[in-house]
DNA sequence: CAGTTATTTAATGTTTTTGTTAATTAACGA
DNA sequence: TCGTTAATTAACAAAAACATTAAATAACTG
């Protein structure tokens, strides 16, 4: 598995993102149908896509002419894992706050 | 709060992630104490810094001469309830690999 | 086989990103 | 005030990213 770095940089491009979203909402999909996922030409999103696995993001299938790509479940479960990992930071951070916010409205 | 891309995107060079990973273990620092994040130059952090701080992960804070860099936990906060919100799908998908690994040993 | 469909690769140009050194800004301390 | 410390901005160069059109590849279909 890439690391995570490669996985933010390939998922730091809107078009590419937004591709992932579609794949993860409608599930798999050929290229050809991703072509609305931004105002760009086919030779584009298939670039897109390669980016998006090498940093596998997405894997592809052969399917008659076409080629059917999906997202990894394991690529955006290390992104979790990722946030998860730092979760007593911001948790607690948020927790705080919260609190604070709580406790401004009862003064009042 | 900037769009998820935006925020991926500064994550996605390997300088800045290792900047916000120290700001989040080792809590909030100068600028200069992070030269050692990365094989880089005192500008070219200060530069990575700006992108972090566009991208809304860092907050700058004044103390004397130094400007003292943390990671805002909203930010980390929202990538977490971006997996989160997809949580079905690659939990449901790993559950399953889960699964059939553990049948398969079964069979053994 | 010829034509169509689906997608990728090639060639090319533009824009963005990233890095460096030098200069600037600003505050501290003897 | 002068020199030091801390960090940023300026100026510039190199590399990477991203887009397009044209060409290539490959499989289906009449």
């Amino acid at each position: 598995m890439p690391e995570l770095s490669t996985i933010f940089a390939a998922l730091g491009d809107p078009t590419r993102f937004a591709i992932v979203e579609r794949l993860i909402r409608d599930g798999e999909q050929p290229a050809g149908e991703l072509l609305d996922a931004g105002p760009v030409s086919a030779p584009a999103i298939s670039r897109h896509l390669k980016v998006l696995r090498k940093a596998g993001i997405v894997t592809q299938r052969v399917d008659r002419q076409r080629r059917i790509y999906a997202v990894r479940p394991e690529a955006v479960q290390s992104i979790g894992a990722w946030t998860m990992s730092h979760r007593e930071f911001w948790q607690g951070s948020l927790d705080r706050l919260e609190l604070a916010l709580q406790q401004e409205s009862e003064r009042k």
